[in-house]
DNA sequence: AAATAGTCTAGTAAATCACTTGACTTAATC
DNA sequence: GATTAAGTCAAGTGATTTACTAGACTATTT
């Protein structure tokens, strides 16, 4: 499971990038939007900047807004950036690697392989989809049609 | 990422599984080949075996052993019965379902679809792999050929 | 009866999560 | 240049979960 922290930050991105090459946006709009607690959305937002997704503005007029086009932007990235690892194990995680201590050795260990293909598999889709693809599927299912059907 | 407890549970079966057949096998064996914590393993043991998946004996020349052969035993099962659920998020889990109360509409939402395929992904790779593979790749690994070679 | 094993109910220390508080900085506008 | 509208940042906190442990009990074999 990803934390809340995870989900907020995409569903925070999400509307960033709906609304991309219009300025920038409130924190609390996006809070409002997405219902997601205000204070705790800052420090999201704040982290994201520090790590060049974002760009911010301070003062009157400013705001949130994305630091690269939503194409170039995978929601992999955004989940390992917001700490959520995407592997089972961590002895088969690229960002959180450890050493699973209890396994007598890692390379003929039949569990971290099973695991490294999931990881591998999520790791696939993940990168692949971008945060233009989230929204157009969000967009797409709205208006009724099949969502998977862009995507081929 | 899965708990300790279902890694654990994993190593134990793992271990179940490559003595199928040759008799119960006692709780601290396990324990110390796998060093897993001895009555943590107890507790671990004790749920499978509610769930059907183990059998035991009690007494001298007692202990544990599989319900079922290896190879109808799969990891996604066990995975599912020590907690942890294989989806990423909950509102697209089987086994955990729950509500995204800040999400509007569910349906449209474009982050469940993306986090729905991932899930797809993970559990055909978790349900196809049994116990016997697991313990086959293990072996096969140890003989230093390609592990993925026997599952074509 | 003695020894061997699993069963079961509690409890607990540590970590993590999901936030909140409050003081501070920067920038635009009047 | 004062006011107001924003983001920034360091701490702290309550609830939950995890990864166990303790200890008394039950069943089976020799
Ligand atoms: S090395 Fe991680 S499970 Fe064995
Ligand atoms: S419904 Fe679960 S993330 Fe939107």
């Amino acid at each position: 499971m990803i934390s809340q922290k995870s989900k907020y930050a995409l569903k925070a991105l999400a509307v960033l990038a709906r609304e991309y090459g219009k300025g920038p946006m409130l924190i609390s709009e996006i809070a409002n939007q997405e219902k997601i607690p205000r204070t705790f959305l800052e420090l999201i937002l704040l982290e994201l900047k520090n790590q060049g997704l974002l760009h911010s503005r301070k003062g009157r007029g400013g705001g949130y807004f994305l630091a690269k086009p939503p194409q170039s932007i995978s929601v992999g990235q955004i989940l390992r950036m917001t700490g959520g690892p995407l592997a089972l194990l961590p002895c088969v995680s690229k960002t959180a690697y450890r050493r699973c201590e209890e396994c007598h050795d890692e390379r003929t260990c039949g569990i971290r392989l099973v695991m490294k293909e999931v990881r591998d598999a999520t790791a696939k889709i993940l990168d692949a989809t971008t945060l233009a693809d989230l929204v157009k599927r969000g967009q797409l299912a709205a208006l009724g049609r099949d969502a998977l059907e862009f995507s081929i």
